[in-house]
DNA sequence: TATAAACTCTATAGCTACTATAGAGTCAAG
DNA sequence: CTTGACTCTATAGTAGCTATAGAGTTTATA
């Protein structure tokens, strides 16, 4: 198979593909005579697997330690369930900033309506260092 | 002033105002004999500006904008009170698509504890391509 | 057989908003 | 006159790609 053909079966885009083999997360593959990769669908099962931890947005070094993991098959997995609490904790504080972001900006959006002109809106006004209606004010 | 003393009291770094000069957020100060940035207290007061919007995660073109319409006193602020609605939708699909994440990381995380090892994870098992447990599974 | 279309290759720039670093110059105090 | 603190410019790095240029390869068609 070439790369196209790859890059369809695992939805992993061409670019991304390359990429990968050149991070280290896939080998390199053989190539034909004309220097093009060729495949066998050993790597689609490969870069499927990354494809779905990618969609989970585990990075790549993440990504690279599982594919490791898999060869030390006796390995306790604690080390699996770990990296997977770590990520979850890391995606629960990006949703707590941005629910606090979100407050703010609504806080700040209910300061102005759109009737007023640039000199008199409340949004810029509060965003101003010496207005008393600082951005997390009420 | 020196720009340690601008960084203090405005809240960027060092580095933050001088990339903001090059990208000509704030305009170029005059200099010393020595080549030293000198500053007078309006720079300060762009600078806490510009950390305040940076706070709401603006961006330097949105926040460039809003910079822009502060010498155009006599716009009606439509614009601005549209900047932030549409900076808020965006932060609400980012809310929502870290809430659809954490819930696949949470039934993924159920698949497996501790006890087990690597070949018999359930983790690795449900990101495997050719799994019936895929990771959106219940 | 010629040629055009479709595909692939490598290498590089770009994205965002900076941070970190190297190497050199400036300035104030002791 | 030297030490230390500060500043300067320029460059590389961050994450995970995407997009592009310019060149070569393969396949289909005329």
């Amino acid at each position: 198979m070439k790369i196209s053909e790859v890059s369809k079966r695992s939805g992993c885009s061409i670019q991304a593909i390359r990429y990968y083999e050149k991070e280290g997360l896939v080998s390199a593959p053989s190539r034909t005579e004309g220097n093009f990769r060729l495949y066998s669908s050993e790597e689609i099962e490969r870069l499927s697997f990354i494809k779905n931890c990618r969609s989970l947005d585990l990075s790549l070094s993440e990504i690279k330690h599982l594919l490791e993991l898999q060869y030390l098959p006796n390995t306790p997995c604690e080390v699996v369930n770990v990296m997977i609490d770590d990520h979850l904790s890391i995606v629960e504080k990006r949703i707590a900033d941005l629910q606090k972001l979100q407050s703010d900006l609504r806080k700040l959006r209910r300061r102005c309506n759109s009737t007023r002109s640039i000199d008199q809106c409340g949004i810029l006004e509060a965003l101003s260092p010496d207005s008393n209606h600082s951005v997390s004010d009420g």
